[in-house]
DNA sequence: ATTCATAATTATTGATGCAAAATACTTTTT
DNA sequence: AAAAAGTATTTTGCATCAATAATTATGAAT
């Protein structure tokens, strides 16, 4: 049976997933070099969308380009990973307020299964990580701004870089899940300043754990 | 004589440059599919390095690209603007709070001296749009976080793509310079809450002014 | 006459080839 | 033996070529 999808990505978009993927699971560690020709082996394609790949990673901030040199895994120095955080914290709980006034019921209705799934998910370090990220960008939708949904989620795959980030002691699980219940009560309650804080603040706090 | 440069864009880079201005001066109007073969053609080079340029022109938003379809000029809409104006609002403002703070007085004397050349260019309209960015973006510089300083450079393009950016009216001119005068105010006075709010208050009153 | 199907044309996407530049290696000279 | 120069190898960057999908045009059928 052949693979037949009803929006079928470009090669180009499918290599710059699996790189992605590599690039996490740190198969491709940040301030290596990517070697083009090997890595299109590997893949059984030709070198030119494996390198119209590697430009969209570093639009995306994941690898680095330097000139008649090629591509690099990113490094992310500790300054780098708290002016991230900072920003995620500037931008996320503004969207906090924003929902916090424009979200409908049924919307943040929506937001509080995910967080119920998330109170769910927290033997689990990897499906808790990734169940968090959901309740992040489902509230950054709720947001409607486009624009922000693309830079949060550019600076998200820049924070995932950072080894620190995938381990965290446990009792950082259980601080951010009290944080997380701090943003569900301000939204619920309609209340966009607390909304914005209680979002700052679990973002601050997750940089102090991070960096 | 050949123009030698210590740093040598790759044409890709050089390409989309070209194809920046040419948006900008909307010879490519928002909505215009791209015809690669044809602007291959006209600049002299193969299509490899001018799909590549349209990678990088698509992570900045400035192109959109559809799977066999190519790559057309982002339309921005109404609703597009207001939200990036939100956006460089809430960084820059911020931006702004950090300086006030951090910044040396030699770097403060520096921004000071651009302001004072956007006081005299009220009479030259283009000219002032360039004093005008390079204060913005001189100031994000003073803040020190290479992330945000992209993040606004990229809104920033996609808020030109919009006509009533240039063709604001000569009040608005004036108005801006008011503004200005007030940043500058609350920088030098160190007052990190009144530069946060009088930059907000700035980007705010140009959405007003556009959309 | 309008609509659907099929063929032809056009344009994008992917592969391959070639030239230039950078790095690594070897050899020679001091 | 160390440093410098020259050569070789590797790798990027650009061009050309091939295939693949989409759109348009043409024709047939209802």
């Amino acid at each position: 049976m052949v693979a037949l999808s009803l929006a079928p990505r470009a090669l180009y978009e499918e290599v710059a997933e699996l790189l992605r993927q590599r690039i996490f699971k740190r198969e491709l560690e940040p301030g290596s070099w990517i070697d083009e020709l090997k890595l299109a082996e590997e893949y059984g394609i030709s070198r030119t969308p494996l390198r119209e790949a590697l430009k969209v990673l570093a639009a995306e901030g994941l690898v680095t380009m330097k000139v008649r040199r090629g591509a690099y895994v990113t490094e992310v120095s500790d300054q780098d990973l708290k002016d991230v955080f900072h920003l995620l914290a500037l931008l996320e709980s503004d969207a906090a307020g924003v929902v916090a006034l424009r979200a409908s019921d049924a919307e943040l209705q929506d937001l509080q299964a995910i967080h119920t799934e998330l109170e769910a998910a927290t033997g689990d370090r990897d499906q808790f990580f990734a169940v968090n990220e959901r309740f992040h960008m489902r509230l950054l939708e709720l947001a409607r701004n486009r624009w922000r949904d693309q830079m949060v989620a550019d600076l998200r795959k820049v924070m995932k870089l950072n080894r620190a980030q995938s381990l965290l002691k446990s009792g950082r699980i259980t601080e951010s899940l009290q944080e997380h219940r701090d943003i569900m009560a301000a939204l619920q309650a309609r209340d966009a300043a607390k909304a914005t804080r209680a979002m700052k603040r679990h973002l601050l706090q997750g940089m102090d754990a991070a960096a």
